[in-house]
DNA sequence: AGCTTTTCTTGATCTAGCTCAAGATTTGCT
DNA sequence: AGCAAATCTTGAGCTAGATCAAGAAAAGCT
């Protein structure tokens, strides 16, 4: 008989590395954090909202994006599976913007609300040293992405996209990953075309 | 006489309202910042060396740039007098970047070492959640620069941050400007030639 | 003060990537 | 399965902003 991960145990998993706390309390934490789940194109966090969770993702794939008036709509970027997702600066400065996170495939996960949070906050000062350096991986994260948009061409993006990300092309539309990488979907679209006839 | 702001006094007041310690131990803490100085065109922290220090800026302007392999170079963002600086990832992480910050003016600091700043991460667990909410603030600004960038067009940046920053079309060299601002040189030339004739 | 270096401006040209458009393909829905 | 909606591709033309170049102005240095 195979002993099936548990999605709770994952969340366990991923926490245990970066969170020092004893295994009894750690498991208590899990333990505040609720199944939720979407469907494709559905909100994940809407823009101007006060996020209310932190997210750990289960399922899917989401984006993070904003709109222009003009009504072009922009991603900033992804999360996936195994990774903590969420509006962070909503959540944890109450501070809303115009960003929002959408699913771009059905996703499950797991999610902590806020109240819920404060009060571990207080009573695991651990907590914080832990959100901490997750959202600090996320500052770096962005700005590297920051600096491969400015530092390369249409091209380039397209090619390093690939070869990092190349899996999303079978999972989401062309057009975010074209407002990902900071080009129109025809220019991508002609990219993708040049590089298999070559 | 006129009592006189030392620049002990000014990191307390600047640390006091967002870190929840006991005046006595703030005042301990701030004991642990050391001044600093820089002349104008030198680094306060180079590219892909491990961050030391988070610096408090008493005086001067500093950027956030990297280079590319072409030799062009980019600024991702401006620090200012009475604010923290530093690069957060590499000081909190130990990652190093590509990313480097240089003092544009004559430039002043109290400066925390990373060895002191663990011992004192150690004593007061506050300070996780001061560096929390400092980082995210940081973040959620990164998040707007790149919305900024993508959502405007050169005309539109440039007036924005006219009306914003434009204080430091005094201080800064316009090509620095002009690459934050995602332009050439030329092109904020003559977007400012432009907008004073009218 | 005078010389050097850097920065800024302005003109002329070029081009990467955008926009618009229309047909082909895929996906989703009942 | 069959229809509607969304997505993807390809072509043609355009334009915002880059690049190259060279003179003017300002800043820095001894």
């Amino acid at each position: 008989m195979v002993a099936k991960t548990t999605d709770q145990e994952r969340l366990f998993a991923y926490l245990q590395p970066n969170l020092a706390l004893r295994e009894a309390d750690l498991w208590e934490f899990v333990k505040l954090w609720q199944p939720q789940q979407r469907q494709k194109g559905e909100w994940l966090s809407q823009p101007d909202k006060e996020e209310q969770y932190f997210y750990f993702v289960l399922e899917g794939v989401q984006r993070l994006l904003f709109t222009s008036e003009a009504g072009r709509d922009f991603t900033l970027g992804f999360s996936y599976a195994g990774e903590v997702s969420g509006l962070f600066h909503s959540f944890l400065l109450r501070q809303t913007t115009e960003v929002g996170l959408q699913c771009l495939t059905p996703s499950r996960f797991l999610a902590i609300h806020r109240d819920a949070w404060l009060t571990a906050q207080q009573r695991w000062p651990e907590l914080d040293r832990w959100a901490l350096s997750f959202v600090t991986r996320i500052l770096m994260g962005r700005t590297q992405r920051e600096i491969e948009l400015l530092k390369h061409t249409a091209q380039e993006r397209y090619e390093r996209f690939q070869a990092r990300s190349g899996h999303l092309f079978l999972q989401v539309p062309h057009k975010i990953i074209a407002a990902y990488l900071g080009m129109s979907a025809e220019t991508l679209s002609r990219l993708r075309a040049q590089s298999t006839e070559r």
